[in-house]
Parts: structure tokens; sequence; C-alpha cells
RNA sequence: GCCACGGUAGCUCAGUUGGUAGAGCAGCGGACUGAAAAUCCGCGUGUCGUUGGUUCGAUUCCGACCCGUGGCA
């Protein structure tokens, strides 16, 4: 049994998609309500990943506590799994120290694996059976594997499109391991039960400002080094294929860097793909009806945004 | 000023022997439960430069004009 106490106790997302200012507006509204950051960010951890990912500065932390950054090395394996239970670990010490925690970030699966009762237990990954899975994709085509998932678990291979061999490799590698369907585990999950007193804002910007942004951030990025930051990761003998290499900025720029492309080519696709992330994470956050939207561009500037926040979380908080 | 070529989707262009048009890229919408900055699905968004004429009907044919590029003066 949980106590009803437990229940109030506050926790504060500030989400949206990139490039719209959740750091800085993060480390204010923390200034304010004395409290501390939580990343949730699934490139942000990866050590020696700075460029690219725009990961905030000492500077720009402002002495405000940071968690779940730099925490492994570009080739160590991380997913929503490990972060859901190193993030409410934190935030439970956060709270037990009477601060407040700030869970800041736009990788929608691992704010929603925090805040919601996502159910990953005993259902770890397996590698060989993943690759043994991939080949026969390569080999027999996508839909081999769909049809042996509708086997075993129909109600999950008729959520997945054949083609999204990721997904249905991961709900036989559940089957395999647990002797059940992926989709029951999705049924016992009860969004809401989760014991915080959740308050979520997401920052969002008119589109073709915001890919101005963009566009002005991957030529900064640029500017302070990003060639050579992936040119030291790939020296020091971090694959392309690892998934932290994969991430936006790294995989452009080593592909430029083995040739594949000029770095005006590799630059462009970069800011292409960014746009793209930035409208799937619009997408993604766009149907959570618990987040309450400031349009950066709109809103009276980020200052308001901090203002509006900090009151409306000072106000949860004093309710306590 | 004259000659030539061009003007069709946001961009590059195709096309219609006259029946209001389609590719690539860009873009837009969606899915998402141990890779999520990943993975996957769906969608042409258009005064066919303007304006007259011929025609049942013009983006297509004819004339004029406007704009762009190249050449000649």
């Amino acid at each position: 049994m949980i106590g009803t106490m437990q229940k109030d106790q506050p926790l504060v997302v500030i989400t949206g998609p990139t490039a719209t200012g959740k750091s800085d507006i993060g480390v204010q509204v923390a200034a304010h309500v004395d409290g501390e950051i939580v990343s949730a960010d699934s490139m942000l951890v990866y050590r020696g990943m700075d460029i690219g990912t725009a990961k905030p500065t000492i500077f720009k932390m402002g002495g405000i506590p940071h968690h779940l950054i730099d925490i492994v090395e570009p080739d160590q394996e991380y997913n929503v799994a490990l972060f859901q239970q190193q993030a409410r670990c934190i935030i439970k010490g956060i709270i037990s120290r009477d601060k407040i925690p700030l869970l800041v970030g736009g990788t929608g699966l691992y704010i929603r694996a925090v805040i919601d009762d996502y159910d990953f237990s005993d259902t770890e990954g397996n590698e060989s059976y993943r690759k043994a899975l991939q080949n026969e994709a390569v080999e027999n085509g996508p839909e081999s594997l769909h049809k042996r998932l509708s086997e075993v678990d129909p109600l999950a291979a008729s959520k997945l499109h054949p083609r999204d061999v990721r997904r249905v490799i991961r709900a036989l590698e559940v089957h395999q391991h647990t002797g059940r369907p992926i989709s029951s585990y999705h049924t016992l999950d009860q969004p809401g039960q989760q014991s915080y007193n959740l308050m979520m804002f997401g920052l969002t910007m008119d589109r073709e400002t915001l890919y101005r942004r963009i566009e002005q951030r991957v030529d900064l990025m640029l500017a302070d080094g990003l060639v050579e930051e992936v040119k030291k990761l790939i020296n020091m003998g971090f694959s392309t294929e690892l998934s932290s290499m994969r991430g936006l900025g790294y995989k452009e720029i080593a592909a430029h860097l083995t040739g594949e492309m000029s770095l005006t080519q590799a630059v462009d696709i970069l800011k292409r793909n960014t746009r793209r992330f930035a409208k799937r994470q619009m997408t993604w956050f766009r149907r959570d009806d618990r987040i309450k939207w400031f349009s950066v561009d709109q809103c009276g500037g980020p200052e308001f945004i901090v203002q509006e926040i900090t009151r409306k979380v000072e106000g949860v908080s004093k309710g306590l």
C-alpha cells in the first residue's frame, strides 16, 4: 500500500522537440523552486559526446545538480529499462532531500517509462537471439518474422507492421525469454499509477522558426568542432554501428569522414534529419494531454515561461 | 533593340497528337512499452507566367505582353 502522502510528491516534467530551449528553462525553474534536474535524453548519457548532443556545459548548468548525464561510455549498452530504474531511484533521492525533481528532456519514451507504469521486469534483451532473428529477416524477408510472431502473439502481431523488424524482433524476444506474449505486459500497465503529483510542461514553437533554429544550431555545432569530436570518437575505436554513434550528428559526420559524402552534403542531411526528428517528437508529445504547452515564440519569451512554470510548481508544493 | 531557349508542386524537372497534370527531393500526418536522436506506416500539397483569340472545351494551338537565361548588336 502506497500512502497518500507519497502521492503528493511533485515531479515536474519539461519536454518538447529539440532546440526549443528546454535545458535553459529547466535550469532557471530549478533555481527558483530549489530543484534538481534529471535529464531525460537518450544521447546525453554518453561520455565524450558533447557537441553533437548539445550537452549543457557546467556553466549552463548554473550550479544546479544534473543527473543521468555522462553515465556510460559510447560503446556501453543503454536503454529505457535502465533509464527507468535509474531515474526513479534518483527522483526518490531528490524528494528525500526535500528538493523538487525536474525531468527535463526530449526522449518521449524515457519520460513515459518513468511516469507511467511500463513494466520491463524479466524481459531483458538477448543479443545473440536478436542477431539470429536479424539474419533471418535478411534471408527470408521481414514478413517471415511477423508470421512467426502472429503464431505466438497474435495481438502484438496485429498491432505491428510486418516491416517494423525492430519491434517484431523485440516481441519475439520477449516471448522466447518469458514464454509470455509481449502484449500481456502491455495490458498490465495502468497509466497514472505512479505515486507522483505530476506536472508536465511542453515547449513548442512555430514550425518554421523551429526549423530555422535547428539549422542555426547545427551550424554552431560545426563551428564548435563537431567534426573533430566525431573524428576523436572514431579514433578511440568507437564503431559507427554503435547506437550512440548512430545518433544525429554522429552518423552524418561519420559518413563524411569515411568518404561517403562531402561535408556540405553531410551537414544538409544532418539538418534535414534533425528537422524530421523534431517533427517525430511533436507527434509523440502531442497525444499526451497531460502536457501544458508553452509556445516559446509567442508566450512572452523564455523568462515568462520560467515564471509561469515556477508559479505553478510553487503552488503545488505549498499544497503539500 | 533583335534572335534563341525557358516560365508546370516549396525546389529540380517530366507530360498532355486539345478533355484542368506526375516523378525525385523537400514537406505534412501517424504509430511507438528493454536500440527511441532508433524503427516503421501513410499522404501530391498546383490559378500549368499574364492576357486576348480559335474551340463544345486551352495548361497544351495562335497573338500580344511580363519575367528569367544565353547569344547578337
